[in-house]
Formats: structure tokens, sequence, C-alpha cells
DNA sequence: TTGTAGGCGTTATCAT
DNA sequence: ATGATAACGCCTACAA
């Protein structure tokens, strides 16, 4: 390329990339303008090839447009752009088999890590086939790491999910509330531990939940577990929901049915995810954008140790909890 | 590779792919037996060095988090990755010099396309040198395609801004609101062009707006420039933001001031993120899922053509508009 | 300080 | 049906 146009030949390499090879000012000067000439464009995929570092890095989420994730992939790209890597985005939606095949086109472009950063479903059939081959990746060479529950090879970087989920149901009793009615999430292991961290507080005050709705962490999951509170006749203290969407859907549609939150029953999240602020809703916050920061210093650092560190999560009680007054009961 | 474990040659190549080569199937399963103990994985650095076919195509968003670019995101990876195309998620901030490098890296890795889907910033020095960089790049192949108005080389896939802008107002007016206030959005063409529209229609049925405050797209904006209504001695009886997350700020503040929404003011926002869904709030859809879904087409294509396409909007009523009503003026 | 040569893993062309 | 061989664009010794 730019040998043609100069006069020298491969020598050119040294100039235009940092070598610390000797080379004149001379024919420096002669490189580089030729190469402005063509405008130039070195191939990082050529690059790639020979030197075994692609600095491609591959990030899989369930959904990119859950904020949750993509705080996570903001967190992630911040740092891994910063550093001249390129982010792979890939929305698995919660299917193994697409993250398998995530992962082999990954492999095919010599990743230098990929990140998972959705939870693993719970009983999931493809979960062996996936395990067997990403652990087949790290042995090739890239780094994985997750940050959300999975049984794979790698570092991981998590948050405490039940601890989190024992932090709402604790505070709620804190402020007096007694019959707790929980919201469920999906099966995947993160809403699970949820759950137990929701129980685990209720039974270490002697207390039961009044009832367990379904979710799937939509807003619309929310929405009818309220619409199911409503039918009943009488209303619980308080709500635990495994995510913030499933609690603005709780709280919102508590709302439009005049209950005033939360002075009749307070309403929590988890996530700290940007509605939550909206509408000040109390919750806890879970790090994500660290999360995906931590993450892309992990596979940049090239360490392929198999480390596992916790975040810090934190309580964020806002507007929709308080303390429980003598309050009419029934809707 | 496969070469070593079979006995063949290179032959191997054409059974690793769906080669239209006839290949015996005795020579066929030794070499994928190979294949399998070696756990091949064949590369597609080294596949697209020689086929000049990458299979990567950029994204470059203003910031993932947001919800309108998530959901362009979100619609791109679906159409692309189900082709088999990597996507390169990019945030640059809404900083050209950002995009600059970010364009800068795809070229490096050959990408097929890019996509840019941030609205370019009013005024931009760096705009120049953009440009300049953008239609090189395109001539050297890559199909570069914007879905937000931008002055560069390629195709467009638009959603009609000043028209959005133009029918919140005019909806507004329709319910009989005559003073109405606007928030504006960053200097960016896209919030110029949605506040164009707001003007036009109020021109056109002989209004002013009563006040125009600044703004810059967030939630916080809009609660300023709603702290700033509540301060004057009358409320609007409108107002329409540039955004949706703007339009929550200043909803999430009127409510909190105990101003009735909708039927003290209307409050309209524009661009249907789920958080509007989730309050109800009246705004204007944008299809910005099917604005990435259409992007990823156009780059999948191959078509190098300048083609402009404009995606048709929709004015979305919810329930923070009313008819105007003989209200009580003032806080 | 600069040039030569080999190889990274593929595909494509041409023989065999 | 299968085997050589030449690129692709780059890096890295090693030689000059």
């Amino acid at each position: 390329v730019a040998r043609g146009a100069g006069v020298s030949l491969a020598t050119a390499s040294r100039v235009l990339n940092g070598s610390t090879h000797p080379v004149s000012e001379k024919t420096r000067e002669r490189v580089l303008a030729a190469a402005r000439e063509l405008d130039y464009a070195r191939s990082g995929l050529a690059r790639a090839l020979v030197t075994k570092q692609s600095r491609i890095a591959g990030l899989i989420v369930g959904d990119i447009v859950d904020p949750y994730f993509a705080q996570i992939a903001r967190g992630f790209e911040d740092v891994a752009g910063r550093a001249g890597y390129l982010t792979m985005l890939c929305n698995a939606d919660r299917q193994t088999t697409r993250e398998l095949s995530y992962v082999s086109v990954l492999r095919e472009y010599h990743a230098e890590g990929v990140v998972f950063a959705a939870s693993g479903a719970i009983d999931d059939p493809a979960d062996d086939e996936l395990r067997a081959l990403v652990t087949q990746a790290s042995a090739g060479g890239m780094n994985v790491v997750s940050v959300a529950p999975r049984n794979l090879a790698g570092s991981t970087i998590l948050v405490d999910n039940r601890a989190a989920g024992y932090d709402v149901v604790d505070y709620l009793i804190s402020l007096g509330h007694r019959r707790i009615a929980l919201v469920a999430g999906p099966a995947v292991i993160t809403a699970g531990e949820r759950l137990d961290g929701f129980g685990a507080a209720l039974r270490d005050h002697d207390l039961e939940p009044i009832v367990v709705f379904d979710g799937d962490f939509s807003f619309e999951s929310g929405q009818e577990a309220a619409m199911r509170m409503l039918a009943e006749p009488q209303l619980p203290d308080g709500v635990a929901c495994v995510n913030d969407a499933s609690a603005t859907g709780v709280l919102m549609t508590l709302r439009q049915a005049r209950i005033t939150i939360p002075k009749q029953t307070s309403v929590m999240g988890i996530g700290d995810t940007h509605v939550a602020g909206y509408l000040q809703l109390s919750t806890v916050n879970l790090a994500s954008y660290e999360l995906g920061a931590a993450a892309a210093r992990q596979v940049l650092s090239g360490q392929h140790d198999e480390s596992h560190v916790i975040l810090p999560h934190r309580l964020v009680p806002r507007s929709t909890t308080a303390r429980r007054s003598i309050r009419s009961r029934g809707v």
C-alpha cells in the first residue's frame, strides 16, 4: 500500500503503528505523506489475524431496551471503547440457544472476551451445551466474565441479589408493614434469588407473604398483579417486586384505582433504573453501570483468572414507601 | 488446520463452509470428525480479509441508556444479528469527535456499514471533518445510513420530526388550549426541528408560545421548566416538550405541586418510549425500532444508493392531555 | 536504519 | 472429486 506510494517498503509498518523500532525522520515523513495521499486505513482484521489481538469484545444481554442492561452496556462500552476496543452487542432475549450462536460467532471473530449480562434460566436444557461451548472458548483464549449468576467458566462480577431482596422486605417490615405481597419474576436465577431474599426477610420476622404473584419483569405483569390485589377485600401493607418495571406496573395501576401510595400501601422495586427516579420509587440500587465497567476492565486486563467479586448494592428509599399509619384497610 | 488431522488439504474449506463445490461423503465425514476433534472454529477475520465481507456493522448512538436509542439498537441488532452480522455498539455521547474516532475504528475493521442514530449538533466545528471522513469511508465501500438528520453521504431513513412537533401542538390546540408553553431541547437538529414544528402549528393558528424553556432532553430539564412554570402567576393550558424524558420531568413535578394533569394543564412529549406508556403520557410515536430495523436492512442490502425514506409517525393521545375545561387559572 | 521473507487462516483459481 | 498455489493486509524476525 504505502510502499508503492513512497519508495520504501514494509518499513512503513514501523511508522504506521507505534513501533519501538528506530526509523529516520525523513522516511517517516515520506510514509506519512503517502499514507495521507491514499487515505490509508490500516486493517484491524489483518492485524488481529497476526497479532492474535482482535480488540473485539462481546456483550450478551437479554434485551438492550431493558434499562438495566442498557446501563451495563453503557458501562461496558465506556471503558472498552476508551481502550480502543469494539464491543459487539448481542440481544439473546433470554434464549440460551441464541446465546449459543452468539458465542460461536464471537469465537469466529476471535473476540478477546465475552460477558454474559443476562441471568441464566432455571432448568435450561441447553445450559449444558452452552457451558461446554463456553469452557471450550475459554480454553481457546477467550476471556469470559459473567455479571449475572451463571454456571459458566471464567470470572464473575455480581451483585448480591438475594441480599437486595432481603433488604427490600426488611425495610418494609422496619416501616411497620406486616401484610406483605410479593411480585415474582420469570424463571431466571436472579429473579429467584431476589424472591428468596424477600422470603428470608419475612421468615426472620416470623412472617409469611400474604400472597406472591407471578410476574416476568414486565410492567404489564405488575399491572396484572395490582389488578389481583384490588380484587381482594384487603390491600397489602406493602408490596415487594423483583424489579422496577413490575413495581412501576403495580404502582401506576394502584394509583389509577385511587389508592394512595405510600399512604395506603408501600411499593418497592429493585434495580434503581431511571424510571424509578422519575417516579420516586423506592428501590435498591444495583450498580449496573459499574457492573458493565468492571466487566470491561476484567476483559481488557487479559487476566484469565477465575476471580469472583461482589459489588455493593444500596437501598434507595424514596416516596413510594412510608411508615405504616393507622389507615383504612380494604379498598 | 483440519488438514493435518484428516488427510486431505485445504479441500477441508469446502466442507467447513457451505460451498457448492462437490465433495464426497467419505472425505466430508473425515473432515468433520477431525474438526470436531480439535474443536475447530473458523476464523471470521481471515475470511473477511479475503472475501471483503466482514459481516460487521457499526451503530453509533448518542447514549444507549436513552430508550430512544435503545429501541433503535434493538431493531438494528434484531435484523442484523439474524442475518449473521455482528453489530458494534458505539456511544458517542453527542460528541462529534468521538463519532470521528468510532468511524475510523469501524473502517479499520472493514465494517460493511455504519449507521448514525444520533442527530447532528447544530454548528458543530468538527462536522466538516466528520463529513469528509464519512465520504471517504463511503467511497471505500462502507455503506453509511443515517437515521437522524445529518449532512452525511449515504442514505437516510428518517422520521419527520418537524411534523411530529407540529402534530403535538396542533393536537393541543384542537383540545382548546391557547396558552401553550414549550420545552426545548439541546442544540441538535432533531430538537430544533421539533421545536420548529411546535412553532409552525402555533403560527398556523395565529398563536405564539407563552414561553419557551431551555432543555436538554433530560428529565431534570423538564423538572426545571416546571419549576419555572410554577413560579408564574398563571399556568399554561398545555406544555409541549421535545421528548418524553423532559415531558416526564414536567409532568412529575407539576403533579408533585398538586397540579392536576390533565385537568389543569395538558402535557405532551415526543418519542413514545416505554416511560410514556407507563405514565400514560400523551406523545407521538416515532417508530424507533423500525428505524433501526430499516437501517439494518439497508446496510445488509449492500445497496450503495442514496435513498431517502421517511417513516411514518403517529400521534398517541393518552391521559396527560384533555379538552380544555373551565378551570381555575393560576396556581 | 532499511529491506526480505515467512506466515496468520481463508477463499479462489487452476490443475490434476 | 481433490490438490496446489496465490492472494488478502499485516506483523516480525532476520538479514543487509
